[in-house]
RNA sequence: GGCGCUAUCGUCUAAGGGUUAGGACGGAGCCCUCUCAAGGCUCAAAUACGGGUUCGAAUCCCGUUAGCGCUACCA
């Protein structure tokens, strides 16, 4: 059975770099029936916080994709600390006594890399057990086995062979001095525990593979296979942070502005994937059938935005292609909720369906809905310029509370009876029917743009166009 | 500093020895048209640099440059 697992820590929101790691674990499971398993890596106590925990949670949940278990590192601890401990018993790590030095700059680069304490590394057991029964703190580290083997070697399912020489790898911690295993151990021995057959993850931890490969060995299990994603990066080609890109990194920002979930799932994929037939809108179906490593890129990709459009454009325009294709009824579930939390009224279904219908291909995000499309959904829009001026147009106001007039003596009220009724009116009166029709367009919707006029009748009903007519 | 990864239009990407280097977004223009979108068509726009290998290189090899990652008792 195939299983994978995404591991976010909860120090931030879910940046859109996990979110795209998590959207490749998930494709990759579904393509192959296997199962998704939801990790919180929460060793770090300094740095985690629930806040966080909540936000990562309010961004994977608005993705709609869904997971099959979940466990939070934090509860596992003592799983962590009875690998570290078997590893240690094996003789295949050491305590190193070693007080720490938090000051990162002393570190003796400059002549090659740091590896062990030499008197650490070869401290005798009975030395090492008098230093530990008295209390003195230490960390655990992995004895690497530089004189038994030269290199570590690994497939990568995207960056292919990957070879590390063992004197280039330092003596790693398995478990701090306060006893909480590092990232490397506690992740290993859940990957293991899990069942884990498939780590998917980000580039920043290619090289770190090396050393997990060193622990999975000496704890006696099974090796994963192994699949490193290229990074999302800023235009100016660093690292996308909180810091310096702002909301931009988060998940949230997107579903805020309006995307919908499939749509910037869509968007992600194509960020160092490609399904390389030249597809680029794709439902999530298509997504699952098309995913595989080989069309994994090993490059970063830009996300492209600048300070003024935080919206990476082709997100946009990928969202637009989803909000005029899906079924009208799916978007109105995306839409109905939309329109609530901007205190608009929800019409009846077929009034909200044909709505949309109507004006959704000028649309691109469910935000639009609210803003420019206002009027269709509540009377207190807003005429803007342009349109007073079509108003404003001699002999526009007298021709609209005609029209009022003829289309309520009308029995019928459909696209095909106003069109008839407008355009005999303008044959009538000797004035071209572009005139009324953007005078009605102009009082009907507050706006110059939008849908053909007649639709705009169609869609707002009897009762309320000849209302607004008759505001004119 | 050491080790590793990467390099095609502005951006996302296709082409794994032979193509006028293809597509998409964005930009410009045209068509359609009651407006605006949508849709259709057209144009501008790229193989980082230098050496090899080869009849032939975006593609394989080496070097340079640049970017990124790891080099923590962060993950």
């Amino acid at each position: 059975m195939l299983r994978v697992r995404f591991a976010p820590s909860p120090t931030g929101f879910l940046h859109i770099g996990s979110a795209r790691t998590f959207i490749f674990n998930w494709l990759y499971a579904r393509r192959h029936g296997g199962k998704v398993i939801l990790r919180i890596d929460d060793t770090d106590v300094e740095r985690n916080t629930e806040e966080s925990l909540a936000s990562i949670f309010e961004g994977l949940n608005w993705l709609e994709l869904g997971w099959d278990e979940q466990y939070r590192q934090s509860e596992r601890l003592a799983l962590h600390r009875q690998m570290a401990e078997a590893i240690f018993q094996k003789g295949l790590a050491y305590r190193d006594f070693t007080p720490a030095h938090g000051d990162v700059e002393e570190r003796p680069y400059g002549e090659g890399p740091w590896l062990f304490h030499p008197e650490m590394r070869e401290m005798s057991r009975e030395e090492s057990d008098r230093r530990a029964a008295a209390g003195e703190p230490f960390v655990l580290r992995f004895r690497v086995p530089r004189d038994s083997r030269d290199k570590i070697l690994f497939q990568d399912l995207v960056y292919g062979e990957q070879c590390k020489a063992t004197a280039d790898i330092e003596d790693f911690a398995l478990l701090r001095s306060n006893g909480m295993p590092t990232y490397h151990m506690a992740s290993c021995a859940d990957d293991v525990d899990l069942g884990i057959t498939h780590v998917i993850r980000g580039q920043d931890h290619l090289t770190n593979t090396f050393k997990h490969i060193l622990i999975f060995e000496a704890a006696g299990a099974p090796l994963p296979r192994f699949a490193h994603l290229p990074l999302l990066i800023a235009p100016d080609g660093s690292k996308l942070s909180k810091r310096r890109h702002g909301a931009v990194v988060s998940v949230t920002t997107y579903r805020d502005y309006g995307f919908l979930p499939q749509a910037y799932v869509n968007f992600l994929c194509l960020l160092g994937w490609s399904p390389k037939d030249n597809r680029e809108f794709m439902t999530l179906d298509e997504l699952i059938a098309a995913f595989s490593f080989e069309g994994v890129n090993r490059h970063n990709a830009v996300v492209n935005f600048t300070a003024e459009d935080p919206i990476d454009p082709k997100a946009l325009w990928l969202n637009a292609q989803h909000l005029r294709t899906m079924p009208v009824a799916d978007l109105a579930r995306y839409v109905r909720p939309v329109l609530q939390a901007a205190g608009l009224p929800v019409p009846d279904d077929g009034t909200l369906l044909y709505t949309l219908e109507v004006i959704r291909t000028r649309y691109q995000t469910l935000q639009d809905f609210v803003t420019k499309g206002r009027a269709y959904f509540a009377d207190d829009y807003q005429i803007t310029p342009e349109a007073r001026e079509k108003l404003d147009q001699p002999g526009a106001r007298e021709l609209l509370h005609e029209l009022a007039a003829r289309l309520e003596a009308c029995s019928e009220f459909t696209e095909q009876s106003v069109e008839a009724q407008l355009r005999g009116l303008a044959a009538e009166r000797g004035v071209k029917a572009g005139l009324i029709i953007n005078a009605a367009r102009a009082i009907l919707t507050g706006q110059t743009v939008g849908p053909s006029a007649f639709a705009v009748f169609a869609v707002l009903g009897r009762e309320r166009a000849i209302e607004r007519l008759r505001r004119a």
